[in-house]
DNA sequence: TAGATTGTTAATCGATTAACAATC
DNA sequence: TAGATTGTTAATCGATTAACAATC
């Protein structure tokens, strides 16, 4: 008797992180391309405008499934399911913002969330001159409720916009209220359980990327 | 007679883009120990910290010269002014802001550039009810005025935080007006010459990494 | 069919880690 | 000195690339 196949479904922690990154590229990279009409597309054509090679595109697909049809390529709309499948962003996605300063009111109205489905449902600051205006439509709540509503409103990822002394504590009460992960933008390391995906944003580091590049360009040339 | 020992100055091509990365990381780590008091540290601490080993740190320290001390560790201060002339950070960089939406106006206030040297000392907008108007403190100039600007202000970094389909053609303008380096907020890949270093940061993207472990932890589990 | 393109294996390449002599 | 920690080499590990049979 032939043994029942197992389901493609690899330990997540097998995957390299560098593979789901890239997955988010071929998202958008899809997107534009049915935004431009086109039905299908192919590994070469993906890794050429993305500056990757056609065999690392299909390596990182094949990680998880059978997505394309050998002779063909990829059909844009069917690929660009699977991805949203497996990056988890084939449903919307509840979160809620800490820290209502310019950052944070910044992500409040980008609207380049909600295309991808994310939805910022709550807000907390912790200055009473902001509690209870709306921003963007969002009620801005105390910090004090930012574990009873997590609960209530049935968030599930957390973003911190506050300033780097706060990010910790914060954080530490995300985890406590059950949160599935969290996105930093404050310039420190946070500690988190490790039940907790973090990820963290340091817009100043990507700056300092782009000057490392540029200083020793100029310097040796 | 014993040859002129060569500057050890490696080929920045040849340091890997994770290093550099890290290094900011190590920047930022070093902020907050010297904030705390610490006069000295050790490969060994910073990798607890940062989730790194103590030989990959050391590693990393090693691709552009020797700053430890044997048997002592790195002093912090030390630490920090080599790795700001590695990465540039050394002095104040002019910062162009393409964008002034939402983010765009976020960036303008926000405080962690300057701290690391970053000057964003002009804006632009296509939009004829801003420009003139002055947000932060900068005067919000025509689009039109983008390439002129650049030169006469001598801006050498440029961030894109307009919509995705007009983020080409503004790094086009930043690039025929000789920019160093971009730093785009729009979820397009840019083309732009090899001269110019590019990096893109996408909001929704850091968003997705952290749904596609949190979903597949919970299915997993 | 001929041409195109996939999924996958094996080979290459590069990055991380472990270990240790040199140093303070 | 003894203890601590670096810088560096060699060994390990993992990721990328090249190549090609299978497929449409």
């Amino acid at each position: 008797m032939p043994e029942q196949k197992p389901e493609t479904r690899p330990d997540p922690n097998a995957v390299p992180v560098a593979v789901v990154s890239r997955l988010s590229l071929y998202l958008r990279e899809l997107q534009h391309l049915i935004a431009d009409g086109k039905e299908t597309t192919s590994s070469s054509q993906l890794g050429r405008q993305l500056g990757f090679t056609d065999a690392q595109v299909r390596k990182d697909l094949a990680h998880f499934g059978h997505f394309g049809h050998p002779g063909i390529g990829y059909r844009c709309d069917e690929l660009i399911g699977a991805i949203r499948k497996i990056l988890g962003t084939d449903r919307q996605w509840r979160v809620g913002l800490v820290g209502i300063g310019n950052l944070g009111r910044a992500l409040l109205g980008y609207r380049g969330f909600e295309q991808q489905g994310f939805r910022i449902v709550a807000a907390f600051d912790n200055d009473p001159v902001k509690v209870g205006t709306l921003v963007d439509g969002v009620e801005v709540c105390s910090l004090e409720q930012l574990g009873e509503t997590i609960n209530q409103q049935q968030i599930e990822l957390g973003m911190i916009a506050v300033p780097a002394p706060q990010a910790q504590q914060v954080a530490d009460v995300l985890v406590a209220a059950g949160i599935g992960g969290i996105v930093n933008f404050a310039p420190v390391t946070l500690r988190v359980s490790g039940q907790v995906c973090q990820v963290g944003v340091d817009l100043a580091r990507e700056l300092e990327q782009v000057t490392f590049v540029v200083s020793n360009r100029i310097a040796g040339s």
